[in-house]
DNA sequence: CGGTTAATTGATGATTTGGTTAAGTACAGC
DNA sequence: GCTGTACTTAACCAAATCATCAATTAACCG
């Protein structure tokens, strides 16, 4: 990871295949550790810092309920990343089209 | 990083701020590596491997020209970013509407 | 109280990451 | 061919990551 800015925790924290089956699963409602861990041939404690990084992340809160801690998705971090991204759409997007008028004004000379 | 696949290594490379600013840098067209590195207080070879992070993530493609590797970015991974992003977006877009909404049917009930 | 369930924390270890300096490669030009 | 420029690779080191199992905390329940 490297450094503590906002978009590097998130990045970093999204770059586990393992933590975004996760928040996959957080958007079909809360889940206790257990229930999220299940899905994953991994411990329990492994789920348990993956959803810590999640939560440093600010992606996962947990709520407290008797013994089980109930997470939820806060998928508010995702905006940043998607500002982040707006500032490279224009290469991404479109790409065929603007391949295929490139083509056609090389076709014109 | 953990895993290979696609979303994983473009997270990770993302994860790093020189690596989002060299990125960032070379929205503005190609450039060398020794251009990439100058504003950052970073070794040469530093950078050189960041680079290698990006190439690896297909973000950047080096080319030949003499004795320069003029690097040029490379946004189509960052498409599947926006594809994986679409399936969060309900969950961050529109959130004080949504909480504005809320409010008001607690007050109606 | 004692036992079970849910989850976290500690200790450990392998692997990866991110930086350094020093050496090596490749090309340009005198 | 020699020298300087551009960049990569090698060797090394510190710190972080990701997993393990064992121990601990905390709450419920009979």
């Amino acid at each position: 990871m490297a450094d503590d800015d906002t978009l590097s925790v998130t990045f970093a924290a999204l770059s586990d295949p393992t933590r975004r089956a996760i928040l996959a699963r957080l958007r079909q409602g809360e889940a206790t550790v257990g229930e999220l861990a299940a899905p994953h041939a991994m411990s329990l404690p492994a789920i348990s810092r993956h959803l810590k990084v999640l939560e440093r992340a600010g992606l996962v809160s947990k709520g407290r309920e008797a013994q089980w801690r109930p997470c939820r998705l806060d998928a508010a971090p995702l905006r940043e990343v998607d500002e982040w991204l707006r500032g490279y759409r224009a290469f991404y997007e479109n790409r065929i089209d603007r391949l295929a008028a490139q083509l056609a004004d090389e076709e014109e000379s």
